[in-house]
DNA sequence: TTGTAATATCGCAATATTACGATGTGTTGT
DNA sequence: ACAACACATCGTAATATTGCGATATTACAA
């Protein structure tokens, strides 16, 4: 028990769960919106910014580069990291889709 | 250790990652396209249409009552549920605010 | 009233996530 | 070569989530 049973849903309900799950905590949040905000590659700034620890950061970091969302670019000593716009664009329209297929003038309930 | 520390966080970015959270499960999200794609009350049902134990399932509908996603009601011996269209709608406009801050054409990386 | 069906809740085991110190790895300056 | 910096990874503790059997709870039907 325990374990989330995959094998009994789609793969488009999973697909949605792991790309929420990505976004199911304020820390990556926070990256995100830093990285949207400035627009750029930023380097180092980001354990500063969180009032993480660096190893939890980069567990958060490396939470949101297997998700697509960021990539990471070695940049000398430090690491460089920006919003992946193709994943992110992905994101926003899986997102966008799932909440428009909802006949919002339907009947409520009962 | 253990617990989000949502005391270095805003209030939404921490709202953003509890929305997010209560979409975070494959089981919630077949709940909700089932109860979408019916557009109405549905009773008894979702037990059945998902695999998982009763048990179970009570407790992904009650964490989706709590996100405020679904609202239940009681129908003689049985409960009606049906997607709450203006939460729906806050989590459509909260996702999509979100994901449009970003300048999609703009510099990716160094 | 007694039985049954539909849910909810409790209690527990299995697993996953979050957080951080310690340590490893590669880079830069001296 | 060596110290200092920037990250990543490991190991582990604390906490949260998932899943289910067992047990309430409530409504209805006989």
């Amino acid at each position: 028990m325990g374990a989330t049973k995959t094998d009994l849903f789609t793969k488009q309900q999973n697909d949605i769960a792991i790309m929420a799950k990505a976004l199911a905590h304020p820390a990556r949040i926070a990256i995100l919106q830093y990285l949207v905000k400035k627009n750029a590659c930023v380097c180092g700034d980001l354990v500063d910014e969180l009032g993480l620890a660096q190893a939890t950061t980069s567990q958060h970091l490396k939470e949101l580069k297997t998700a697509g969302l960021i990539q990471g670019t070695i940049e000398g000593a430090s690491v460089c990291y920006c919003i992946n716009p193709k994943v992110w664009k992905q994101y926003q329209q899986l997102f966008a889709g799932f909440f428009k297929e909802v006949d919002l003038n339907g009947p409520s309930c009962c």
